[in-house]
DNA sequence: AAAAAACGTAGACAAATGTCTATAAAAGTG
DNA sequence: CACTTTTATAGACATTTGTCTACGTTTTTT
């Protein structure tokens, strides 16, 4: 069956069944992003936001001096965009792109606004996802202002095994807000242990 | 009229008259929470949230050291309370206590589900400000990991005046995930610009 | 298979930040 | 008012983290 058809109903309350999903899936338009290339660029207004069905890709934020800084990492079954130009229209700070080649569907506005309308189950499993997301964020910021770089890095271990095999250590590092170099050491400390 | 009133009739959509409003107000209990009182410990289970009329408050995590990182501040028209034990009935590994005497309404998850379900006004403002937040800790997140520490004082002194004017350098710096001796430098450096 | 790019680690040094102690002013308390 | 507590700053020093350069390995591309 279909990845979105799988991930619906794992999270919904009320199923949906395979009729309805053709209708569903009518609001989604398939694309193929091939690794580098961009899903949003700074500067633009985020149109859509993406559902992965294969691939990973990165959100980062590129600072004055060119330097990349990575605020997201996505995989299969995850969605990426930036929902604050997405919900306000604003041009984004953040870039998007792919890590590995992708698959992912591509959703509007207006699209889930009419789908939330549709198919409650649908609203449901946004506004869990928001839930989820908002109590992800808390304890990252948690994180962030009060765990050394080890700590954190053990933290993340721990919670995102996944990405360890699909991004780099470099990539890694500046997720958890540090450089390679930093990083590189906290690993050789740790494994002393 | 009601501070609360206000709230919800400022954000949401369709308006609430006087009368259901008190029905609406039933379901909260007021309490008075003096100054260094708790509103919850660490390994309580948050069972209320607090809406702010009058006061400041703060939610921080001790670590092993015992030294207290600010994680939330909170002032008048702000919820106050542990999303992540709310939700998920665990026990919390924050606190949250009056930092000024304080005046809050207290609802349980029960009741804001019941309220939800009986004033779409109130799920509306709900699901508003859940975004409101994700938007906002996806921010408090780029700074923290890409920002220096004197960009990141100046970014707060922008985004939250009010803050400043509530709460002691100390408390901030720690919510900036500094010690209050940095921030003391950073400001020294910014008032020679 | 050869060449190029990406990756991880290392070491030397610099910069930022934390730690600690001290001090003085300001605010709160009885 | 006298006393205590809180707050902000300062300086000396320690620690962490960043910066830069280099090198060898792995991976990707041609």
């Amino acid at each position: 069956m279909h990845p979105l058809f799988n991930y619906i109903n794992r999270y919904a309350s009320s199923l949906m069944s395979e009729k309805e999903f053709e209708g569903f899936r009518s609001h989604f338009s398939e694309k193929k992003i091939k690794k580098k290339q961009y899903l949003l660029q700074e500067g633009e207004i985020c149109k859509y936001f993406a559902f992965i069905v294969k691939g990973a890709m990165r959100k980062y934020y590129i600072d004055e001096k060119g330097v990349e800084h990575i605020v997201n990492l996505y995989i299969e079954n995850w969605w990426a965009g930036d929902r604050e130009s997405f919900v306000m229209f604003t041009p984004s700070i953040y870039h998007i792109d792919a890590w590995e080649d992708c698959e992912v569907l591509l959703i509007t506005r207006e699209s889930i606004l009419e789908l939330c309308h549709q198919f409650p189950a649908f609203n449901e499993l946004l506004l869990k996802l928001d839930e989820r997301n908002n109590i992800a964020t808390q304890r990252r910021i948690t994180s962030s202002i009060s765990f050394t770089a080890e700590k954190r890095y053990a933290d993340f271990v721990d919670c995102h095994p996944y990405f360890l095999r699909r991004f780099p250590q470099h990539i890694i590092a500046s997720y958890l807000g540090i450089t390679k170099d930093t990083l590189s050491r906290v690993r050789k400390k740790a494994l002393k242990k």
